[in-house]
DNA sequence: CTGAAAGCGCTTACAG
DNA sequence: CTGAAAGCGCTTACAG
């Protein structure tokens, strides 16, 4: 069997209750604490963590549960997030979805069996309707999708804003007919979509919106349709680095150039959005700011359990490449 | 307080242990089982996790620990991992090391303090090096990389094949001077490396090895000084995903086209390489494949723990692009 | 099939 | 500062 704390208690002369606080923060003498940490040690003990947490009722976890791990955005927002709990002495739970309402129901059940700190979530727009704070023993922050307002603490980028500052790009370069495509899981898409609408109605022209599952293969197949369309885009926005993805390869399928063949302009400046000739123009969120501020709000909310819901509102950055350029 | 199991036996007017045996595989009449689910609905009771674990010595959980999960490859093996693991009812800890040894001890220690069923491991060379099966209270199977032979099982790619592949291919298109870039902390760089040099001298050229951290900067700081020397390379050899991304930004910034400025080829066919113009040639891993067999491979150890070590070799697949094209 | 009781490995009031 | 004892919330032999 594993050695557990009364081995180490028998192996340093001591009681399993100075074991313990030579271990934690108790109060023990400088001699009593070498002792353990010798018979430590010597014996390779380790403390079983799921006594620790049952018995002293703190599970030092933060659940984390992430909408698509292979979205470079959410790689980058858990960075952050792990590096903040690491900081706080927590450990981290990393769960992904994949935009599924069944595994988000999961893994808040499993968030709820390890009796976790708090969790940060990335939720569809499904599940985040049904979110009710009343139903979770722990603080639950959002971040890059929100629910109903009041709900739950969160951080979001400013999509509206996001989203037109790509529709006032495109026409500034000489874009008119802007088709927007948009993920159909994410309050993040919607707003995104509405910031597109606002944006063309303003400059007086007629939106042009589609909406797939926020995947490359789905989107690459949606484009290429519209591509082949009579009276088609001649530039597109797409509402996150997946769809955008798809849009590159359904314009590189149909032998479109960019920008010539078509335009194209998305969201989250991916490592390989430059590399693609002529390069994409993206809105940069972020990230690492996202993350912390999603940990800020978590330590707050526990801290003080009462404060009113806070929803902080992070502003994007528009990257203009080669993909939009006036034509 | 959250509600416990004796909140549900008082609540469905059984005992706890009948709950307990309702929940979960004990023979409990279907009058009692119905009671009990329903008394669990009417609390919204969650069993504690830590509790249970402790109680019954069996975590159901696997830990997971990748070298860098920016990296798609092992994305992509996390998923695999994953799916194995849900199919027979485990957890999933999934922890990032980003190549650095103390997080490796770190995370290591971790999962002995939770008591896993078993871990699937990326280690860095010196870890790998270091790793005593006898250390660990559970089954470890290491995956992409190796350590001492006979330690552990595991799943890696047939490296030395590979890298002559990407050899034989170069000098097929007519390349002679081809240089390899190789990271500096995994056995895997190192087999590629082994795999390129002997390619190399048995078509009677010279190898130019030079290691770098496997990240995208070290490596495009690297190949910029490289491409800048005289008799510099006319073709390159990539050893992962990330540093074949830093090489395309150093070939890009020197206005290097490819093949003709200078050719590349490397590792892992990620979904990128195909959209930089002209497509970057690469070896494809069965990433699905390595996660799959890792699991066989611990699920094995678990049920016959005195079966010989076992090393799976998988091949790699060469995807030739433009990137190699004959000059 | 069911319940009373013990105990998994820790931490933490409680007494000294 | 230190130890003996209780107990966190479950599961599981043991009896019936």
């Amino acid at each position: 069997m594993a050695v557990g704390i009364r081995d180490v208690a028998r192996a340093a002369g001591v009681s399993t209750a100075t074991v313990s606080r030579a271990l934690g923060k108790g109060p023990v003498s400088e001699a009593l604490r070498e002792q353990v940490e010798a018979a430590v040690r010597a014996t390779g003990y380790r403390p079983n963590l799921s006594a620790r947490r049952l018995r002293s009722q703190a599970a030092q976890t933060i659940g984390l549960i992430v909408a698509d791990i292979r979205n470079p955005f959410f790689t980058a927002v858990s960075r952050a997030v792990e590096d903040a709990a690491y900081q706080a002495g927590m450990r981290l739970i990393l769960c992904n979805t994949g935009e599924d309402a069944e595994r988000e129901a999961l893994y808040l059940r499993l968030m709820q069996e390890e009796r976790v700190t708090g969790v940060v979530f990335a939720p569809t727009r499904r599940t985040a309707e049904r979110l009710r704070p009343e139903d979770f023993a722990f603080p639950l922050v959002l971040i890059d999708r929100t629910g109903p307002p009041g709900g739950h603490d969160g951080v979001v980028l400013d999509n509206l804003a996001a989203g037109a500052a790509l529709v006032d790009h495109l026409v500034e370069q000489g874009f008119s007919r802007i088709g927007g495509l948009f993920g159909s899981t994410s309050s993040t898409a919607e707003e995104r979509r509405d910031g597109y609408g606002a944006a063309m109605r303003r400059h007086g022209l007629e939106p042009r919106i589609r909406t797939v599952l926020p995947d490359a293969e789905p989107a690459e197949a949606e484009v290429a349709r519209w591509l082949a369309e009579p009276g088609r885009p001649e530039a597109l926005i797409l509402s996150n680095g997946l769809i955008l993805m798809g849009a590159v390869r359904a314009a590189r399928a149909a032998g479109l150039d960019l920008p010539g063949g078509v335009a194209l302009a998305g969201f989250d400046n991916e490592p390989w959005t430059d590399l693609v000739a002529p390069g994409l123009t993206v809105i940069e969120q972020p990230v690492a700011e996202i993350g912390a501020q999603a940990m800020g709000l978590l330590f707050d909310r526990l801290k003080t359990p009462g404060q009113p819901v806070r929803k902080v509102v992070l502003s994007g950055r528009l990257i203009a490449r080669g993909s939009t350029a006036r034509r």
